[in-house]
DNA sequence: GAAATAGTGTCTCTCAGACACTATAAA
DNA sequence: TTTATAGTGTCTGAGAGACACTATTTC
């Protein structure tokens, strides 16, 4: 670091995560109403102050954050990147590091009224619209080469309804049986014997399919 | 933003930057010496505090702080992530914004004798050991399917050069024709008629290239 | 049996990698 | 002519995508 000769004015610090889940096959984000200014009134991501007393770096406040939104284990956290400035917080120059997470469908329930889809957002607080962008755009990037969005999934699914997230993130068509080729031979999913409800649907029920345990461990932050 | 009851104490903001160069076909990384407490004596990353009265935001800090270094255009700069915590600056809670950027050898003879190999660190200021490894993985990472390594370059170089240069970043051997082709047919560079000094070898003279215009453009982010 | 989706098999085209070859300069 | 590196041409195997086929369930 340049030394500087004077200490300069304090920047505030906060960090705000982009909960992500699915609803319907299509992408959403966690977002809440703001009872108090700035923005009062405004839907925002999940955020707030750092508190230096309290967290040992910026993943921990990230992670008090999520935890203080969903009453349950914390999902998938990853850094985005940091968004600063001296216009974005009418409050002076802040500093926002940013995280995405991903929560799968078995844990919407309790928030579902506060996800939005991304793809159809108001003006929201701060630039968070921009942060969304950011997140969808490395999600959607991370998506073409990885097993990230079976973090997305309920505990059991079939794979047309994997395939129809991939191509939701992906915003492209892909091939049945080479999407199903994929996923099986690289070990992202396995079979469980079991099967599709099938009084629920009117033809032949799929086979259910779960994420394997590697694929799991991949992303595992073992944090509660 | 969840919103707080209390202002929190406020922490230290500042921004860093790891300037790549290459020397002899090695990756280096541009260091000083401090010439203040903390940490004294131990050679650091560029940086320095973020002045919110000057700077826009973080990015306009990094191109302030990389200027005061080199005296000549700025360089390709990209965020990196964001460091921070309780204990990486004896000054107290603090986060670093970090950026990487790369100049060409071009640029590298004024500031030669502060250029340091990446694979041979003593142990620096602060966790900027850490910052530089994540620096390098990221360039890594992003040399096997770009056309960033050129920014490293001179101005004219062999196809030779260039592919050791990839080989370097990448830490594995490359296929002189395949890579030829590749580069090539890419449009990542192009020949130039001129041939290397005919007496500074022993031997057939190859041809001198240059990126393309379109490479260039990619990553120009026309700032003085 | 008709309808609908589940699930399988296979062909082709592209591209990365391996590798052998030719070209041209200096010594 | 030998040596050294520059530069080209071609074969092959793996994998992505296209697509046609079979299987199994409900109605």
């Amino acid at each position: 670091m340049v030394d500087d000769d004077v200490e300069y004015q304090a920047a505030i610090l906060t960090v705000d995560v982009a909960l992500f889940a699915l609803v319907n096959g299509r992408l959403h984000v966690l977002l809440s109403k703001r009872d108090k200014a700035p923005y009062k009134g405004r839907l925002a991501l999940a955020g707030g102050y750092v508190h230096v007393d309290e967290d040992a770096d910026a993943l921990a406040a990230a992670k008090r954050v999520a935890r203080q939104k969903l009453k349950m284990n914390l999902p998938y956290l990853e850094q985005l990147a940091t968004f600063s400035g001296g216009q974005r917080d009418p409050r002076g120059w802040s500093a926002s590091i940013s995280y995405i997470a991903l929560i799968s469908t078995n844990q919407t329930k309790e928030v579902a009224a506060e996800l939005h889809p991304v793809d159809d957002l108001p003006k929201l607080a701060f630039d968070h619209n921009k942060i969304i962008i950011a997140g969808v755009e490395r999600l959607r990037s991370k998506t073409s080469y990885s097993s990230l969005p079976v973090l997305l999934m309920p505990r059991l699914f079939t794979l047309w309804e994997l395939q129809q997230v991939y191509e939701a993130l992906m915003d492209t068509k892909l091939d049945k049986g080479n999407f199903r080729r994929k996923v099986l031979d690289l070990g992202i999913v396995e079979g469980t014997g079991k099967r599709q409800d099938a009084e629920s649907v009117s033809h032949r029920p799929a086979e259910l399919y779960r994420a394997t345990k590697r694929t799991l461990a991949l992303y595992d932050q073992t944090v509660g």
